[in-house]
DNA sequence: TTGAAAGCGCTAACAG
DNA sequence: CTGTTAGCGCTTTCAA
């Protein structure tokens, strides 16, 4: 059988062709001090003439580094993971760093897994998009030292770089505008409640309603996964209440689009009926009709951040942990208006 | 300086564990028949007591396989090649294969140099969504019999396993759609032209034209690119001419939503004054409003199938290129209808 | 400034 | 059924 390796240039080719030791190719190819220019050249010109180019995996055994990052991410349907990793990319990709993907398709258990495979060698560094049970494996990451950067997840201590966005903060404008149109009955459709993003946006509701002098009624609640199928169910839930709320916000954009069908199939109208207020901003929601009023987290930025951050540590193993929460914003669009029927387009 | 590697259980510390040969742990590892059961469960024992995992480059460095395969796309921000990956991811992870990800951001020579790096161990074998510049590379992966599919491409010989849609088909059924609700000036906006599914569709409408006896005409076609803008622009465009099309054709659903935000743009109404027309079927299709008449393709089923090629020629190498196009259909939604201002919903 | 030699952790003949 | 022995292609001391 051939080996898939064979006929395969490697330094010991590229250094007869130059005329030097294999020692010296390797140095070239890293960018070492001590080699005299000439040489250097006559190395340069061997590798291109050869078409060499290096195989990541042996230089990783040897020592160096592998230049991949791993990323852990639950799905890749909606495009909240698509702007991330289009942030990650971005960075990366200067950087000369690959990226390995692992979709843990939300099963909790495999994440643990890929951990141990991507540390073994595989990756340098490690992404994870919204872990669903860290506590699992961080411990141990932390342990070995191995550098690691959490995206919208503030991870189980404090001891753990993470890059967030404001929940609590966004939960608590998307609500409050709500109420400043005029609304008393707020539902909320949450999300998955053992994620603290879901758990911070809930709080950032509750503050708001607080705030306002509104009591807070676990009825007008909906626990959600932020996938579709959660805000269609939440809403037709809310909606057969014997005091149906005016306003629904739901923890993501892709729930408000389950709202909103659900809003429909009971022929209401959006706004005029029900007012829809979702979170994240993903391209979707400017595109949908009535064009939905959200709370912008910068998932791209955030994706930007993280990997800038992890490349960073990578650089300099001393660095510690960093945590930055980025902010979220009010997009007001055209899903909410002030409560009671057939009124006319939201003012403010 | 401290090895990442410092301090990981290996094979021969699993083997002294064991009291046995480090290769008949390597054995165990590859379960090859010949190992006692007794052994083998000794091995095993020992493995999980010291939490081994497999070092991935090693083992492939030593001629094994990385079980890593290489994913080339030039963008993640649209659900197009999320549905894809999708379907690539399903088949990969039950086989035990990882996904490494390349995003060429739609830079063209890119391509060569991934595919280089990638077929130099790093990865099994090669999934390439919608090459640019196929030819540069194919040859070489050809000629070193390195196992790749073609996703969304036919590539540049029939030598070259692909999965492509059946595009001829879609822009003819389309077209043909839009005729028979009695729409004779019919603007169409292309894909990028380098691409074999977008000269496809374009060739699918032309024919349907000329099967019912509408003349060809030039000014009606405007050349983009598969990304919104492109839509947009087509769309103003076509709009200005002095006799404007009636419905509009887009070759991807993408571009038919920047065709939308035109026509609204032009205080037009859809369907009753234009009729938008798109092509792909990615889940915003449904949500805009109004919902997006379109020509389905099986994304995700495009990437289960050209894993499952792949995989198969992995494990028989001898397996010769497999071509399969798979079919494309109408999906009525509302964005369509008979010409004349103000008419009722489409009937069809 | 350069070279020689020793592995990194594993698979794969080849013996026994 | 099991062990011995070579490498895979590279980085890294240690010498020269």
């Amino acid at each position: 059988m051939t080996k898939k390796t064979s006929g395969n240039v490697t330094i010991v080719d590229v250094a007869r062709e130059a005329g030097v030791s294999y020692t010296t190719v390797s140095r070239v190819l890293n960018n070492k001090e001590n080699v005299k220019p000439e040489t250097r050249e006559r190395v340069l010109t061997a590798m291109t003439r050869l078409g060499y180019v290096v195989d990541q995996r042996a230089r990783s055994l040897a020592g160096g580094h592998s230049q991949v990052i791993g990323l852990l991410v639950h799905d890749l349907g909606t495009s909240y993971i698509g702007l991330i990793i289009r942030g990650i990319e971005a960075e990366l990709a200067p950087a000369q760093y690959d990226l390995l993907l692992y979709t843990t398709h939300r099963r909790k258990t495999k994440e643990s897994v890929y951990v141990a495979t991507l540390t073994r060698g595989l990756a340098d560094g490690l992404l994870i998009v919204l872990p669903r049970n860290p506590g699992a494996y961080l411990e141990t990451l932390r342990v070995s030292n191995f550098p690691y950067v959490l995206i919208d997840h503030r991870g189980v201590s404090e001891e753990i770089s993470a890059v967030t966005a404001a929940n609590w903060q966004g939960g608590y404008t998307a609500t409050e505008y709500l109420i400043k149109l005029g609304h008393r009955r707020i539902g909320h459709i949450t999300g998955s409640m053992d994620q603290g993003c879901a758990r911070d946006r809930l709080e950032g509701y509750k503050a708001a309603l607080a705030d306002h002098g509104i009591p807070f009624d676990p009825e007008l609640v909906q626990e959600g996964d932020f996938f579709q199928p959660a805000g269609y169910n939440g809403t037709r839930a809310l909606l057969n209440l014997p005091d149906p709320p005016t306003a629904i916000f739901a923890a993501n954009d892709v729930m408000a689009f389950g709202a909103m069908e659900a809003i429909r199939e009971c022929n209401l109208r959006i706004p005029e009926d029900v007012s829809v207020m979702g979170f994240d901003d993903i391209p979707e929601a400017s595109r949908v009709h009535p064009p939905l009023t959200t709370i912008q987290q910068p998932l791209e930025e955030m994706g930007r951040l993280a990997t800038r951050m992890l490349l960073e540590r990578l650089r300099d193993p001393a660095i510690g942990p960093r945590r930055v929460e980025l902010p979220t914003r009010l997009i007001v669009r055209q899903s909410c208006q002030p409560p009671g029927r057939g009124n006319a387009q939201a003012g403010g």
